[in-house]
DNA sequence: CCGATATCAGTGTCACTGATATGA
DNA sequence: CTCATATCAGTGACACTGATATCG
């Protein structure tokens, strides 16, 4: 077996601190898949009910800006947890363009499943790390991602 | 305008550190498909140019194994590098069952675009951070994956 | 007329599943 | 017979583009 190389990776390692980010960002989905499908649900899904959670009813358009989803994203995934009995959408009457879209009890619970699964994931991620490390980990993906992503964090 | 309430997260912020895995994966990866479309190219090829300069030729599988990514989706996008001439696959004489995957010199070239995209990309996401912070954040993370990707790192 | 909203249709990447044929 | 390899077909989540109708 084994002709040309085989697998393994070489020991001289790759220079390039670009693939830091690549593999970090490709591990970190791969984890958080897995959370979301351990919890039925998809990151969409997630996001728009921590949003409507803690920041509240909204349009459908101001859900989008806080989690960074398109609209047209946003009309699928909400047709699903309207379905779902997960959140509820409505005509504004103030604005006749807009849908409020609240998040019901049913809505806040699975946000509550799908937040300990993603936490349990976390666990597992951060596990190499003592408890030293792990605090200044967590405590610097805060301060980039306040950077990064602002008034949505 | 601004019936219920509008953009702008609540500043009272998520207690959940699961989201921070989640939006840390978003952020990164969001970022990675700019550097990729800007170089032309996807995760996957890149992936596959890098395992090749670094790892010299291989197999498919083991190329697969190298980067992560199905047998499937090798064959996908090795057929798309060969097209651009950026990797060679002929017949493993040696075990007919495989092919034998080499880089072409024109591979090498793109590897090094995409991966000065891939830098400058990471240069805008590590910004915030002073030289100090940023050591250690890539100590983190080299840590980290070097646990959850053994021999790929 | 201009801008925002909600919706729909379509495209492309990535990740994964299963089936098939061939060879070690 | 079993295992690995390469390939193909199909599915699904995610991200993004463009068009349309409605309303402020």
């Amino acid at each position: 077996m084994s002709t040309p190389a085989d697998d393994r990776a070489p020991e001289r390692l790759r220079t390039t601190p670009s693939w830091l980010l690549t593999r970090l960002a490709d591990h970190a989905a791969h984890l958080a898949r897995e959370a979301f499908t351990a919890a039925g649900a998809g990151r969409y899904h997630y996001a728009l009910l921590v949003a409507l959670v803690e920041g509240g009813p909204a349009s459908q358009a101001a859900l989008g800006r806080r989690c960074g989803i398109d609209r047209s994203d946003v009309v699928a995934a909400l047709n699903e947890l309207v379905a779902r009995g997960h959140a509820e959408r409505r005509p504004d009457p103030a604005d006749r363009r807009r849908n409020v879209v609240t998040v019901t009890p049913a809505g806040r619970e699975q946000a509550e499943r799908t937040g300990k699964a993603l936490d349990e994931v976390q666990e597992r991620l951060l596990a190499p790390l003592d408890p030293e490390d792990r605090r200044r980990f967590t405590e610097l993906l805060t301060h980039l991602l306040r950077h990064h992503a602002p008034g949505r964090f």
